[in-house]
DNA sequence: AAAGTGCTCAACCGCTGGGGT
DNA sequence: CACCCCAGCGGTTGAGCACTT
């Protein structure tokens, strides 16, 4: 093949490399015009001497107009590190679960940053492409099998089985775990967001429930629960604390272990024993009134401030980052008072 | 100031799977 | 069924930048 060809489009001349503004300023042009189309044709319709793929690849990671900027925070950090406990190398899942950031951003940041401070705490195998750990996860690790997603959260166009409409009840005694709830039950609409619902499933992982995000758990007094239908779906892209209440009692449901990865004061963050936790019975900041989410014996706090850590050694050590301001921890679990934290102030 | 080093990230490459014929 | 086209994905590369010596 001879220069300034590509193997997907070998019959043009077409130029590689970094795109220059008059470049992009084309394909934005074009692009917003008219949509993309199909992307062999972009290039010749916006008069660009680039593959379609290229163009695409332009808009999609660089161009196109909903892309947050700038460095990744401590929640984003965190989800990418939960998500990828659970997906494994799947960064176009993963990047579904971040508005705004591409696969390729998600991509690069775990490469570049998490990977290497994981790694260097010890609380990363890349045999495994995977926490250590992960297998210790509050719920049956039979659960997540492997990194394989297709095993604990199925997107509706998989499922035999139509959402269930009389799904009303939700009896809490029965060790429901959220496989994967990517945002704040009480405050997403998936199909707002093109995103399947959450998989919830029993212990045993039968057959998977679904869970219309557009109803609410409601706790009762008999600590069994009912599903409400909820209010209005919230704007994500502007709710970061939404991401920190689903960081704190969904996913993170399981992650403690971050702790515990850390036992031995591997990574300097803890001392040797990691803060207890209990759940709190009432009045959680970042639930509604009456709402109660399931299962939240996790010691959140440990793994929020665990992440904050990390990126906190991100940005001693990197070049580009700017100090970020320190998080308040607001979600719904509180130290026990009777015991004696762990926390090495950072 | 210059050279060396390390890091980031945009872009590329090769592959896969889906849809159409 | 085979073939082709295309979109999309994950792995990899390398230019450019910042920092260190």
């Amino acid at each position: 093949m001879t220069p300034g060809q590509h193997t997907c489009c070998d019959k043009q001349k077409v130029k590689r490399g970094l795109w220059s503004p008059e470049e992009d300023e084309k394909l934005i042009r074009h692009i917003s015009a008219h949509g993309h189309g199909c992307w062999s044709t972009v290039p010749r319709f916006a008069g660009l001497q680039r593959c379609g793929k290229s163009c695409r690849l332009r808009w999609i990671n660089y161009l196109r107009p909903d892309l947050k900027r700038g460095s990744f925070s401590p929640e984003e950090a965190a989800l990418i590190i939960d998500l990828h406990n659970i997906l494994g190398n799947k960064w176009a899942q993963i990047a579904k679960y971040l508005p705004g950031r591409t696969d390729n951003e998600v991509k690069n940041f775990w490469n570049s940053s998490i990977k290497k401070k994981l790694m260097a705490m010890n609380l990363y195998n890349s045999t495994r492409s995977n926490f250590q750990g992960l297998s210790s996860m509050n719920f049956n690790s039979s659960l997540v099998p492997t990194a394989q997603m297709d095993q604990v959260y199925i997107p509706p166009a998989a499922q035999n089985n139509p959402v269930p409409q009389g799904f009303d009840q939700v009896n809490f005694n029965t060790n429901l775990i959220p496989a994967l709830t990517p945002f704040p039950i009480s405050s997403m609409d998936s199909s707002a967001y093109n995103l399947p619902p959450p998989v919830w499933m029993t212990s045993e992982y039968h057959q998977p429930q679904l869970v219309d995000h557009q109803k609410q758990f409601i706790k009762q007094e008999d600590n069994s629960m009912f599903i409400n239908d909820g209010p209005a779906p919230q704007q994500f892209f502007n709710a970061p604390p939404l991401m920190r209440t689903f960081v704190d009692t969904s996913v993170i449901n399981g992650l403690p272990k971050v702790c515990d990865m850390t036992n031995g004061n591997q990574s300097g963050i803890y001392s040797s024993v990691p803060p207890v936790l209990e759940p709190v019975s009432e009045g959680f900041s970042r639930f509604p009134s009456g709402l109660y989410a399931p299962e939240m014996q996790a010691p959140a706090v440990c793994h929020i401030q665990f992440i904050e850590s990390l990126m906190s050694a991100f940005n001693s050590s990197s070049s580009h980052s700017q100090a970020l301001p320190p998080l308040p921890y607001s979600g719904p679990f509180l130290l026990n008072p009777n015991q004696t934290s762990g926390w090495i102030n950072p």
